[in-house]
RNA sequence: GGGCGGUUAGCUCAGUGGUUAGAGCAUCCCGCUUACACCGGGAAGGUCGUGCGUUCAAAUCGCACAUCGCCCACCA
């Protein structure tokens, strides 16, 4: 214990002091000889060249909360820890690096490149774990993974010949989102579509040989150059005629046909839509159909190609305008309308995607995602909030393959190898890396093409999507394809917390990739974690979006240096009510910023007063002796306010941990929060102030023992949210100065003989009673520091009795006298105030004439709310359906409602008449 | 084109059928009562988006509308 303890709470050095403690002592390794259930988790693994922004302290916050709690609560507990070479998106940073220094990955060579990523890798990596440290979650850095660490890497490799080998990944030709900047293939999901404001051409196709024309409407006229047909639909009276006819395709003269085909919407533009197979999704399919050509008009980075006539070499836009113009001039451009459209852009680096036929890997999904909504429906799997479960399942049972091969250099190569003979593919034989300069690579290398026998091999170019690695992480960290200890014991996981903005690139792809690689039978042994929580987006403090053009982003360390990692967790945490997003302001963690600083004084005057009452002669050492602690500190013999204090302790204790069960944290701190500030520091230490001081040694160390008691149970309620201040805390505690850590004690368990509703109730009607005294003196505008003496008349308990003497200190009143309301002892009030509440009365003798107007207006305003009110109840009891169809607790209750009301409206009045 | 969510105090949000709808911040009044002015005490502020319905009873359930936002989708 300290007296030195500062006056306001500085949370820095004290954060930075546990959370290298923390890390230094590898406290969160769980023991290997830990007893109780496991409880396991991994963290999303952020980019490993990346930096802590809000959603990651916000994911972080809400981990370490569960972490910390489950493990307090005595569960066996691995938290995972890990970044991810995120493919892509390292790949674009450090593109730009290059593009800094005026060069292109091209000009560096593939190994060259590799090697600079590496090395940038190695440079920035170690700032994101750095700031995790910091942030001081618990997890375990022993067991801290990488997604190109060698057993991970070899994890991928495995992965990917054993759903190759199972026919689930495949080669093909097909149309791809195609990133014309980075010029790679892209999934799906990679893409995001904006709405914006373009153009619909109409084109006039004239029929050969007559001196009619089709007029078709696109969006995109450059890709005509790559048109081999014209489709209508089948029934279209305008267009029937023409079918199986051939069109000349302007500008370039190729002769090509008009198809029918049911695809084709009458409605729309001229209801005759060019066809070009190798530039469009729904264009593909018709060729296919229609056994059309394919004819590629475009280069990887988006300009025409050598198909394109004398537009060779201009980029798309230049080209759709130079070919708007020819079309114009050679009077084949109909007219031009406005035309809303959604496009598909690049999720990481903006640009516009372009569909484009290639050759890509794909992995067959409707086998792996059938299982998946298996475990979703049989509740092996719970996703909260419920309502993303709809959308969970939907996506599984529309899904469609997914498209895993990207050009590009950073990440896992894909273990096949093509002949140069015979074009076949060999995969490698297994799934064996070496390391070489501490890099994986695959070590069985095959030496002759499996079909020919040709030593012409080379190895497929591409990399994995970067999700398909992700996609492992569950068991991968934990040792996978071996049977390890740690699998055997931490796979499946407990928990999931990601947010809903990743729950089809990662979180389905887990549960799929979990359920059909992981051994073992049951549903529950493979799925790779049985509840799923998504949390929401941190937004700007008026909902909207972060985002570096809007400049409304906030950076995490910056508020956690400004004002503690505590309070802003604390924030995150009372903010994050399940399903929704969170608008996160400044003052918001300033506010609680300021609870902070109200534990630390709750303590310094903890500490302050013991010490005192060990110089008054105190026993300590009995205090602080471990049975008091450990034993209920409570005795039925205790006075009201001890009683009713762990009556409290004992129901915030179970809203807690059912809010923390159902990821409600908001409510969990919100509980927490009301349990410390108002009744343990505004109620139970002021009420026990004037006993600490006590004279009777058996009295204060009662108060002082059961006072500590609640502070710790406390404590180790605010942990999980905010841990440093309880840690540092904690060890200030009397004796406690060598205790290992908070983190590592129990959780509070409340003792079920605390419960007392008697103690509750009673505790409410002093509360009632000073909260009478304290309005009528402020809203009569009393001199605040004046005593005055006041008169209680109560009618069921002698609150007297209950309050004992620290009922005058908590009023500002020089004494209160009671009676009880049959012995009332004069029919005039003269010079008092009176209040009126369903259990009592109350005359205050203000020793001054009393402002009769004021206090005239203030009781007839009192009289109209009650006359209301009791109007509206006996209405609605004088209704026949209510009393016989409503439950009869709630007729009695309203019943006993009403007679109260009564009661203090009939005193009211009659004090009315007294005044006027 | 489908699907989902929001609309409650000045602001940001809780509140999934029952007696007087809450919180934080902001506002107003009083107080430096020896833990804390990052404090204490008190107060004011809401026809719960609109309409119709279900029910003895609706912020809460249903339908419609308005409005804002998100997700999914191959209509040129």
């Amino acid at each position: 214990m300290s007296t030195e303890i500062a006056k306001a709470y500085e949370p820095r050095e004290i954060e930075r002091h546990w959370a290298q403690t923390w890390f230094e002592k590898q406290l969160y390794r769980p023991p290997d000889d830990a007893q109780g259930t496991v409880f396991s988790i991994v963290l999303p693994p952020p980019n490993v060249t990346g930096s802590i922004h809000i959603g990651h302290m916000l994911e972080h916050t809400q981990i370490d909360i569960i972490v910390r709690w489950r493990r307090m609560q005595g569960f066996k507990t691995l938290w995972l820890p890990g970044t991810d070479h995120a493919g892509i998106a390292t790949q674009v940073v450090v593109e730009r690096q290059l593009a800094a220094e005026g060069l292109k990955r091209e000009e560096l060579g593939r190994e060259e490149f590799e090697r600079r990523v590496w090395r940038w890798k190695a440079e920035s990596g170690g700032k994101i774990k750095d700031q995790m440290i910091r942030l001081g979650v618990s997890c375990d850095w022993t067991r801290a993974r990488f997604t190109l660490d060698p057993p991970l890497y070899r994890a991928v490799i495995e992965a990917f010949l054993r759903l190759y080998r199972e026919g689930l990944i495949y080669r093909g030709r097909y149309m791809v989102n195609w990133c014309p900047r980075c010029k790679t293939a892209l999934s799906d999901l990679e893409t995001v579509h904006e709405s914006r404001d373009g153009k619909l051409w109409f084109i006039r196709y004239p029929v050969q040989g007559a001196s009619e024309f089709i007029t078709v409407a696109t969006t995109r006229p450059e890709t005509m150059l790559g048109d081999t047909a014209v489709a209508v639909h089948p029934e279209d009276e305008r267009y029937k005629k023409f079918i199986g006819k051939t069109l000349l395709l302007p500008l370039l003269n190729r002769e090509i046909p008009v198809i029918a085909d049911d695809f084709v919407d009458r409605e729309f533009g001229t209801g005759a839509v060019k066809v070009t197979p190798a530039h469009d999704p729904n264009d593909f399919a018709m060729g296919q159909r229609h056994t059309l050509a394919e004819i590629d008009v475009m280069t990887p980075d988006a300009h025409i190609g050598a198909a394109g006539g004398r537009y060779v070499g201009l980029e798309r836009f230049a080209a759709r305008e130079k070919i708007v113009q020819d079309l114009k001039a050679g009077g084949l451009l109909e007219k031009t309308t406005d035309h809303a459209l959604s496009i598909a852009i690049c999720d990481r680096c903006k640009t516009i995607v372009e569909p484009r036929l290639s050759v890509q890997w794909f992995c067959k999904m409707q086998p792996l995602a059938a299982p998946a909504i298996e475990a979703v429906e049989k509740d092996v799997l719970s996703i909260v909030p419920e309502n993303q479960r709809k959308i969970f399942l939907d996506w599984l049972a529309n899904i469609r393959d997914w498209c895993i091969s990207r050009q590009l250099w950073w990440g896992h190569r894909i273990p096949i190898w093509h002949c140069g003979k015979c074009g076949a593919m060999t995969p490698a034989a297994d799934s064996k890396v070496e390391v070489a300069n501490g890099r994986a690579q695959i070590a069985s290398v095959p030496q002759s093409c499996g079909k020919c026998g040709s030593k012409e091999l080379t190895q497929d170019p591409d990399v994995l999507d970067t999700w398909f690695s992700s996609g492992l992480w569950p068991f991968s960290t934990l040792g996978w394809p071996d049977d390890t200890e740690d699998l055997r014991t931490f796979y499946p996981t407990s928990l999931l917390i990601s947010g809903y903005d990743i729950l089809f690139f990662w979180d389905a792809r887990m549960t799929m990739l979990g359920l059909h690689l992981m051994r073992g039978n049951s549903l529950e042994k493979r799925t790779p974690f049985h509840q799923l929580y998504l949390h929401g987006i941190v937004r700007d403090p008026h909902g909207i979006k972060m985002s570096k053009t809007r400049g409304n982003v906030v950076d995490p360390l910056e508020i956690i240096e400004k004002h503690g990692t505590d309070a802003f967790r604390f924030a995150l945490a009372v903010m994050a009510a399940p399903g929704t997003d969170i608008a996160l302001s400044e003052e918001r963690i300033i506010g609680y910023r300021a609870f902070a600083n109200k534990i630390w004084n709750a303590a310094r005057f903890l500490f302050f007063n013991l010490e005192k009452a060990e110089a008054a002669g105190l026993n300590i050492d009995e205090l602080a002796a471990p049975e008091v602690r450990a034993n209920a500190p409570y005795t039925a013999t205790d006075s009201l306010p001890h009683r009713w204090i762990f009556s409290r302790l004992a129901s915030v204790i179970a809203q807690v941990n059912d809010a923390l069960e159902n990821f409600r944290f908001h409510e969990a701190a919100h509980v927490v929060y009301h349990f410390f500030w108002g009744d343990f520091c505004d109620w139970y230490i002021e009420w026990l102030k004037p006993q600490l001081a006590s004279e009777n040694r058996i009295e204060a160390a009662a108060t002082w023992r059961n006072l500590f008691a609640v502070f710790e149970y406390a404590l180790r309620l605010l942990h999980p949210f905010m841990p440093f201040l309880t840690e540092e805390l904690w060890h200030r505690l009397p004796q406690r100065s060598n205790a290992r850590s908070i983190s590592l004690e129990s959780f509070s368990v409340a003792n079920p003989a605390w419960s007392d509703s008697t103690a509750e109730e009673q505790m409410t009607l002093l509360q009632e009673v000073i909260g009478a005294v304290r309005n009528t003196r402020a809203e009569a505008k009393l001199d605040a520091r004046k005593k005055l003496a006041a008169e209680l008349f109560s009618r069921n308990a002698s609150v007297r009795q209950l309050a004992d003497r620290a009922l005058e200190p908590l009023m500002r009143l020089a004494n209160l006298t009671e009676f009880t309301i049959q012995e009332e002892p004069f029919g005039a009030a003269g010079d008092a105030l009176v209040r009126t509440a369903a259990q009592f009365e109350l005359r205050i003798r203000t020793g001054a004439v009393t402002d009769v107007k004021a206090e005239i207006a203030k009781l007839k305003k009192e009289e109209q709310r009650l006359k209301k009110d009791i109007e509206a109840k006996q209405l609605r009891l004088a209704d026949a359906t209510f009393r016989s169809r409503a439950p009869s607790e709630i007729v009695h209750g309203l019943e006993a409602t009403v007679a109260e009301r009564q009661r203090e409206y009939r005193e009211i009045v009659d004090r009315l008449t007294e005044l006027s």
